[in-house]
Order: structure tokens, then C-alpha cells, then sequence
DNA sequence: AAGTGGACCTGCTAGC
DNA sequence: TGCTAGCAGGTCCACT
């Protein structure tokens, strides 16, 4: 489910309401992608800092109890989302993680468990930083440019899509933003990265930043049940070009959009606006 | 080093 | 109606 969009609407949707709330309990379910790092009696006393989001990870400050020091980073994985509230429906069996706090409960619902909350010492060590420190720029870092992109991807055999998703280059761009993306500046998606001009690095980087601008507008995409954490969803797939519209009149020629595999995820485009 | 495929897990839908 | 295969928004890891 999650791209940037989905987790930076999440991020919004709760991070000024748990801020300065105190940690009461904290209820582990099932196993998630890897086990929480602590024992959560550790975490009863601290304090909520200031939630932050570095590509699609948020990372929970805490301060004090006897864990002292360190934070809970939360990744969202294909199924996950989070709701914040005092008046949570009952818990549900898809329900995997509870932080419950003097300002409200913080829930985890995972249905496919690819998601993780994790505790760290801090976000430059432990957990998070073998996990965040292989990440490529953010999308709105203004350090990512067109020369940035064609200098990262040269000598890339991989097709653009693949070096879009692989997160390593630049983050937040998933299967749905990155078909999005490409088509909108007009690339086969199959094009090897490394042969991209620096003028469709450029428009690749442009359209990268307007859909993800587009998508953190309408709220996300909602394509099953994305709600953001006060439950409101996305509208985000109303306005999609190519992405999940296979045999669909493409919107600028008409011609029926096409799907195909790689890496084994689905890639919608439109074999006539897109070009090698 | 870069690239590929498998793995993790559950729910939903299309098709027989 | 009921079963099954295939598919889904992510990304780590082992292997070539």
C-alpha cells in the first residue's frame, strides 16, 4: 500500500497529536518483518518527540523510561497502515502493535505483516541506520537533480523502472508512483537507466517530484483501505494515468494501456508516449 | 559490483 | 456455489 505519499499523509495525520504524550504499555501480536529490539515494559515512562519520515520509515522519538534514549521506527511494508486515537474500534486480528500513550493509542494493522516497528538507540545507529543508511536522496531534497539522477545511473544496465524502485538512488517512488512517473515524462520503462540523456533525467526528476506532489495533495492513493491515521482516505487514484488502467484508452493518445512484468511487479505504460 | 529471483504473509478476485 | 490460481502499494537477502 505505502509510497511517501501514504506515509508522509500518515505522518501529518498523527505526529502533532501524540507529540509530548507519555508511552503507559506498549502490546506486541504477531511477529512483524522483525522482532520490536525490546522489551516493551523498557518503553513505559518516555516521552514522544517530534515523528519524522525518512523516505518510507517513520521514526517515533522517545525519551526517557528505561530505555533512556531512542526511538521506534515503523515501516508500513505493502499492507500496513497506522491509526492514532482515544477511541479505537475493538482490537482486530490483523491488529499487531499497540503503543498506547496518555494522549491516545497508536495501532499498527498489517494484514500481510510485511511491516516492522523497530527500536533504536537513535537514527544513526543500531536498526535504523543499517536500515535508512542505504537509502537515495529524498524526492524534495533539492539536492536531487537531473545531473544527480544521470550521474547515479550511469553505467546502470537495469531498466528505469527498476533503478526508480530500487529506493537506493532517490526514495518514496513505488510501483504506482514510479509507472506514473516515467509515463508523465514520456520513458519506456524498460529503457536501460544507465542510457537515459541528462535532459530525460531532468524531465524523469520533474515528474517524480509532481506526482508525489499530486498524490501528498489528494491525501494518497486508496487503492484497498490506505486510510491515514485519523481514517481518512486517499483520492489519489482517481487521478492515475497508467497504473492499474491496462486495456484503458491511454489519456493523452487513446491507444489501450499495456501491462507487463519486471522484477516481478506489474508496470503499466503506454507503449506509444513512452520511448526508449 | 550489479543484477536476478526468492522469500516473507494474508486477502481478494477472476475464472473455471 | 465452491475451489484455485494469480495478484497486490515493499524490500531484504542469498546467489550468480
Amino acid at each position: 500500500m505505502p509510497e511517501l505519499p501514504e506515509v508522509e499523509v500518515t505522518r501529518q495525520s498523527f505526529a502533532k497529536r501524540i507529540e509530548g504524550a507519555t508511552v503507559e504499555s506498549v502490546l506486541v501480536g504477531k511477529p512483524l518483518r522483525w522482532p520490536l529490539g525490546i522489551e516493551p515494559v523498557q518503553l513505559a515512562g518516555a516521552k514522544v518527540g517530534s515523528v519524522q519520515r525518512r523516505g518510507k520509515y517513520l521514526w517515533l522519538p522517545l525519551l526517557g523510561g528505561l530505555q533512556g534514549q531512542g526511538g521506534l521506527l515503523i515501516h508500513l511494508g505493502m499492507s500496513g497502515s497506522l491509526a492514532f486515537g482515544v477511541n479505537l474500534a475493538p482490537k482486530g486480528v490483523h491488529d499487531h502493535f499497540e503503543l498506547v500513550t496518555s494522549q491516545g493509542v497508536l495501532r499498527l494493522t498489517d494484514p500481510r505483516r510485511f511491516g516492522a516497528v523497530l527500536w533504536s538507540p537513535s537514527l544513526d545507529s543500531g536498526w535504523a541506520a543499517k536500515l535508512l543508511s542505504t537509502l537515495g536522496l529524498e524526492p524534495f531534497d533539492p539536492a536531487l537533480t537531473g545531473e544527480y539522477l544521470h550521474a547515479r545511473l550511469k553505467g546502470r544496465k537495469m531498466p528505469i523502472k527498476q533503478a526508480i524502485l530500487a529506493g537506493d538512488i532517490v526514495v518514496g517512488a513505488g510501483n504506482i508512483y514510479a509507472c506514473e512517473a516515467l509515463f508523465m515524462a514520456g520513458i519506456d520503462p524498460r529503457m536501460q537507466a544507465g542510457k537515459l540523456s541528462r535532459p530525460r533525467c531532468a524531465r524523469l526528476v520533474e515528474q517524480i517530484q509532481l506526482v508525489l506532489r499530486q498524490a501528498l495533495e489528494q491525501g494518497g492513493t486508496s487503492l484497498r483501505d490506505f486510510k491515514d491515521a485519523y481514517g481518512s482516505q486517499g483520492h489519489f487514484q482517481l487521478s492515475t494515468q497508467v497504473y492499474g488502467r491496462e486495456g484503458e484508452p491511454c489519456r493523452i493518445c487513446a491507444t489501450p494501456i499495456s501491462r507487463m512484468v519486471q522484477g516481478q511487479r506489474a508496470t503499466f505504460y503506454c507503449r506509444v508516449c513512452q520511448k526508449k
